[in-house]
DNA sequence: CGTTTTTGCCTTTTT
DNA sequence: GGCAAAAACG
């Protein structure tokens, strides 16, 4: 047994206890009864298991179990029958965890129940917050003052509606991005603050702020008119209605007698306090959670969630979770020893029997071509080695690396596919249908009509919907109500009065099918018929064929569901279509965050450079804690490879067809000599010579590069007209205070410069000259 | 009113 | 270099 110590890591070991365990814990089952379920876990799987009653806190590492723990101690309150499944609630922080968790669940209940008759996870509550938030909010819409099918919102949605707002309120959208204030809005949201208990903390703030301040209540009631939730409403609304109504939280409580919570170094404060006052009475609790992969920080989860709970119950058990079986021992060595430079762990020690395997490889190429090259050859060679496709992945910090490697594999023709990029739901033609789908579900769904309204053209323009809007403000209606009324009593005229009746007609027509053919047949007949359909038949543009294709799937995927109104549910709460075949023979290629909780034989991280990894925006916006959750990130990296781990940074990345030269990310640096291989031509692992002649080799890497940069900066400058200042874009320049650098963009006297070590600045042209 | 051109911002990460 | 919003044009 291999034991990887590092960190300040304490471990405690319950292995004497092994066989007292199944007595002790559970004395109405004696050993030789002892449910095989239970039987392949180690000793602190089964503690966590079978410590059912009472709060508990598992803390899980990577790749120890941790899924396994959480649906075996399902199975085990139901086997054991400390429970109904209508009385058990688990959480999840994605959809798809949810799915795989009551899969498991099932799968071991059919295993345990043995003679007696067959249990189901079927009346478990388990789901992501969100959905369980609907779920609880549909039944008490009222009392919060809307109505049972209040919809919910998307981001696109949010941000239209919050324009709206803005020019209402006369707040120039240029100046203040909604987006901003939108996500400031939803930073609220996500620490539990509605508009009233704001205004305490933030009163006299400054830009941005203010402005949320002033719009969020004006949004909040907008979408109570609206009937409308977004994202974050479907947790405060909880926690106001929990608060408003002591008897419906009391409902919840009771019912709910044991809750159990994966990823709960994820959950955000909302999500905390949802828990705790649901979870306060009985308190059998159960939070399974890694502080080292917290890497939603920027999304409000709050890792002190964990050190909360040890205040919150202060006899709460804790295990740890640190046998990992996953990963090699040197990868496993290689993690542990770079998470050691986070202060403020609560520490683990991840071990394996596994001993041996490779050495992590490191990469050093010259560019994001190159780096896909490499990968390519290198997936290749694995896949004659016979390493499925399936089982290799390449994680990125950023979603536009990914395009590099898809132009490889490409020319390539290894298959390939990305993950969490563009998601089906969000694309325009799914959203356009699902508006129409909302509409007639809900006429008085105001975003979805508007999205469609002129979709495709109807010659609806501006003048048209202002008169709509002013309206329905004046009469406190919905778009829709309005524009009965404006075609009916000759407020609208002409052409556009035609169309619109046309319109509302159809919408009518519609609304009367809905309950007469089958979902699919309804979808068929309203894409036809509204000419959306037509509209991409006649687009020429080469994407056109694409999104035809997406409104059939949509239709597919229209069969599974009941009714309108159950679709319109999914479809608010589910980014990602039903992943087909996650065993098909493909590459993987993600983001680093979209990897948590998968694993596979091989991994490339790639993008291992200063700014970009760790990004350069999460240092400048949250400082060191910024740093240290970029360092779990790397962590979780890591340890998503079970026994070939490849890391790659490269000397030159195109940040908006800039070139611009990179160092090593200092997560290289941090890796343990010992455990790491350095490819052909690495530089950064001769830390022997010591850090000068480190930074000399960086240096000679730039000059090179500034040479070739050179070479196109003098060929663009013969094939384009030279400007009439002395600087040319790409030009290498020296600064007196900056240093070197090279010019990006240049408007007369004003040059953009990418100084070396100074970043990307604006400076004037006198005060800089050519190197 | 609708289409084309220009600008301007942008690249984190997502339920 | 790409995408979305604003501006300019027809």
């Amino acid at each position: 047994m291999v034991r990887l110590v590092c960190g300040v890591a304490f471990r405690f070991n319950h292995a004497p206890m092994l066989d007292d365990l199944a007595i002790i814990s559970t004395p109405a089952m004696t050993p030789h009864t002892m449910p095989s379920y239970l039987a392949d876990l180690n000793p602190q799987q089964r503690l966590a298991v079978e410590t059912v009653d009472g709060p508990l806190l598992v803390l899980a590492g990577a790749g120890t179990g941790k899924t396994r723990v959480l649906t075996t101690r399902i199975a085990h309150i139901l086997l054991q029958k400390k429970a109904f499944p209508g009385q058990v609630l688990a959480v999840t922080f994605t959809n798809k965890a949810a799915g795989e968790m009551r899969e498991r669940v099932e799968q071991l209940l059919g295993l345990g129940a043995q003679s007696e008759s067959p249990s189901s996870s079927s009346g478990v509550w388990l789901g992501t917050f969100h959905s369980i938030g609907v779920k609880i909010l549909r039944r008490h819409a009222e009392l919060l003052g809307f109505s049972p099918q209040f919809t919910i919102l998307d981001a696109d949605d949010q941000h239209r509606l919050i324009k709206q707002l803005m020019a209402e309120e006369g707040i120039d959208n240029a100046k203040v991005a909604g987006k901003v204030i939108l996500s400031i809005i939803q930073g609220w949201k996500d620490k539990g603050l509605t508009p009233d208990k704001l205004s305490r903390d933030v009163s006299g703030e400054e830009g941005a702020g203010a402005m949320a301040a002033r719009l969020y209540p004006i949004y909040q009631h907008r979408l109570k008119t609206l009937n409308a939730m977004d994202f974050g409403d479907l947790l405060l609304h909880c926690l106001t209605l929990f608060a408003a109504h002591p008897q419906i939280l009391n409902e919840y409580a009771q019912r709910f007698h044991y809750i159990l919570v994966d990823e709960y170094q994820d959950t955000n404060i909302a999500q905390y306090l949802w828990l705790r006052m649901l979870a306060l009475g009985h308190r059998n609790l159960c939070c399974v959670g890694d502080d080292d992969q917290s890497i939603y920080g920027w999304r409000g989860a709050e890792v002190g969630n964990i050190l909360k709970f040890e205040q919150d119950f202060p006899d709460a058990q804790v295990i740890k979770l640190e046998r990992n079986y996953r990963s090699t021992s040197p990868i496993l060595a290689t993690a542990s020893h770079l998470i050691s430079y986070n202060k403020g762990r609560l520490g683990k020690t991840l071990w394996t029997e596994d001993s041996g395997g490779e050495q992590i490889r490191i990469k050093s190429v010259w560019d994001d071509t190159e780096e896909a090259r490499f990968v390519g050859e290198e997936v290749e060679t694995f896949q004659r080695d016979r390493v499925s496709l399936s089982q290799m992945a390449i994680l990125v910090r950023a979603g536009f690396q990914t395009r590099s490697f898809e132009e490889r594999f490409m020319t390539l023709g290894v298959p390939y596919r990305v993950i969490g990029g563009l998601r089906f739901y969000e694309r325009m033609e799914i959203r356009d249908a699902v508006a129409y789908l909302r509409v007639i579900s809900q006429p008085h769904d105001d975003l979805a009509f508007e999205r469609i309204i002129n979709t495709p053209k109807r010659g609806i323009g501006k003048a048209t919907m202002e008169a709509l809007h002013s309206h329905a403000r004046a009469q406190n209606c919905s778009l829709y109500t309005a524009l009965e009324a404006m075609t009916a009593n000759g407020e609208i005229k002409g052409k556009t009065a035609t169309t619109l009746k046309n319109l509302l007609a159809d919408f009518a027509r519609w609304r009367d099918l809905k309950d007469q053919m089958p979902l699919q047949e309804l979808a068929d007949q309203v894409l036809d018929e509204s000419g959306y359909r037509t509209m991409w038949q006649l687009d020429k543009t080469p994407e056109s064929s694409g999104r035809l294709e997406n409104l059939k799937e949509l239709v597919s995927a229209l069969g599974e569901f009941e009714s309108l109104t159950l679709f319109l549910e999914h479809v608010g709460l589910v980014t990602e279509v039903a992943d087909a075949a996650a065993s098909d023979e493909m590459v993987n290629i993600m983001t680093l965050h979209a990897a948590k909780g998968l694993e596979f034989e091989v991994v490339f991280l790639a993008g291992w450079e200063e700014g970009l990894f760790p990004s350069q925006r999460t240092m400048d916006e949250k400082g060191n804690a910024g740093l240290e959750e970029e360092r779990r990130l790397a962590y979780v990296g890591i340890t998503r490879a079970k026994r070939y781990c490849y890391i790659c940074h490269a000397a030159n990345r195109r940040i908006y067809n800039q070139w611009q030269s990179s160092i090593p990310s200092r997560f290289i640096q941090e890796l343990p000599h010992e455990h790491v291989q350095t490819l052909d031509g690495a530089i950064y692992n001769r830390r022997a010579a010591g850090p000068k002649l480190f930074q000399k080799e960086i240096d000679e890497l730039i000059h090179q590069h500034v040479d070739r940069l050179k070479q196109k900066a003098q060929a663009v400058a013969q094939a384009s007209p030279v400007p009439a200042a002395s600087f040319v874009k790409g030009q290498q320049v020296f600064h007196q205070k900056f240093g070197q650098g090279i010019v990006l963009q240049v408007e007369g006297d004003h040059l953009t410069i990418a100084f070396k070590h100074a970043g990307k600045k604006k400076v004037m042209a006198d005060y800089v000259a050519k190197a």
